[in-house]
DNA sequence: TAGATTGTTAATCGATTAACAATC
DNA sequence: TAGATTGTTAATCGATTAACAATC
């Protein structure tokens, strides 16, 4: 890798990607950064350094094509193959992911559930069986699983996370209220929504 | 209000809180920025600047006295009072919402649920019967509802959340799949659970 | 008192914005 | 060709880190 892109400019790129998204569905061809700015209310001259991070994507005189740039941020993103997901903990936030249907839009595939509750093993969820978290490992077995969304009780998160890796995962999106951040060999995406709460309340609070 | 503190600022404040909440849980009385720095794994330099933008919570040559410093965060964050929160869309995500009770413990008390759909109407989840969408400014009248949920799809999202900001609800925390940024008087927060997604798929991609 | 550790100022680093030459 | 708009360099701004005097 030759240059390191900073996160802040990741952190960015799933809204261009939603803002190119609709474009598209409203048939628009062509988009400049100072339209786009406008829409997204950032600076053009951002949005043409965080673009010009993976590439020359625009052309000077007419600006991005909308179509071409979904697809090219698509495939930054990851979005161009495929991934198989599984979700441990079948709980409500467990069921909430395994029946979000925007994801498989994205190329991200539910395969695989799993709980300790033997009052929801065996249930069907949005078309996936719930299997028992002691069949993990023969489940995901030439499964070509790379990511996991922990949505368990945080005492269980990092135990089964590091379970996870050896099994091959690549990438933990946990939900539970710990941070993974000093695992191995695996790419962690800590959301903790109660964090964002507390944000939306101290900004609520700051205003009176 | 003298000087802004940076939203960079505001996001490590729950993180601060969780920590200190477990130390809490732990026993410990008082713990130095140095100490909390290594279990964090962010520089002590910057946990005294951040809490210095609130108020000196420590003393020299002691450290932070943890029960005090967990209490003042609070404070802040606005959790030393209690908010009423609605859930507008009673989907998977909606339910999940409801159902976790963590948020209670922080003084968020899930007060009313919200739908359209007749199937799902009149309800109880968590002992919080289901009402419709249209006896919103009905319910919510003398209710001192402060916070609204909005886990509906993106279409009905600016339009409910516009009725909302007319009922009097400050914050409105926001995970349908649009940007709410523009509206008045009102303080929101986006929680777009896919962006959080396609970052850990970039994250993962890069390490090929 | 001596040691520890904060609060705070100064230095550094990185991210954002502005400007403009290149070019379609 | 003239106008528009990118790609990219330079300038600015803000956030993080380092350093240390103040003080418990």
């Amino acid at each position: 890798m030759e240059k390191e892109i900073s996160q802040a400019v990741i952190r960015r790129m799933p809204r261009y990607y939603r803002y190119l998204d609709e474009l598209l569905d409203a048939g628009t061809e062509r988009i400049s950064s100072n339209d786009l700015s406008k829409r997204m209310h950032v600076t053009a001259s951002q949005i043409r350094q965080d673009l010009n991070n993976f590439g020359g994507f625009g052309q000077q005189g007419y600006g991005y094509n909308v179509k071409f740039l979904h697809e090219e941020i698509g495939k930054i993103l990851g979005l161009n193959e495929s991934h198989n997901v599984v979700v441990i903990g079948v709980g409500h936030l467990g069921q909430a992911i395994a029946n979000y249907s925007n994801f498989a839009g994205l190329g991200f595939k539910i395969t695989g559930l799993f709980d300790v509750d033997p009052a929801i093993v065996g249930k069907e969820i949005n078309g996936v069986e719930v299997h028992h978290i002691d069949d993990l490992e023969e489940c995901l077995k030439d499964r070509n699983v790379d990511i996991a969304a922990l949505t368990l009780p945080k005492s269980q998160a990092e135990k089964t996370a590091r379970k996870l890796v050896e099994l091959g995962v690549k990438g933990i999106w946990n939900f539970a209220l710990v941070d993974l951040d000093e695992l191995d060999n695996v790419t962690v995406e800590n959301v903790h929504l109660s964090d964002t709460l507390m944000q939306l309340s101290y900004n609520i609070t700051k205003k009176n």
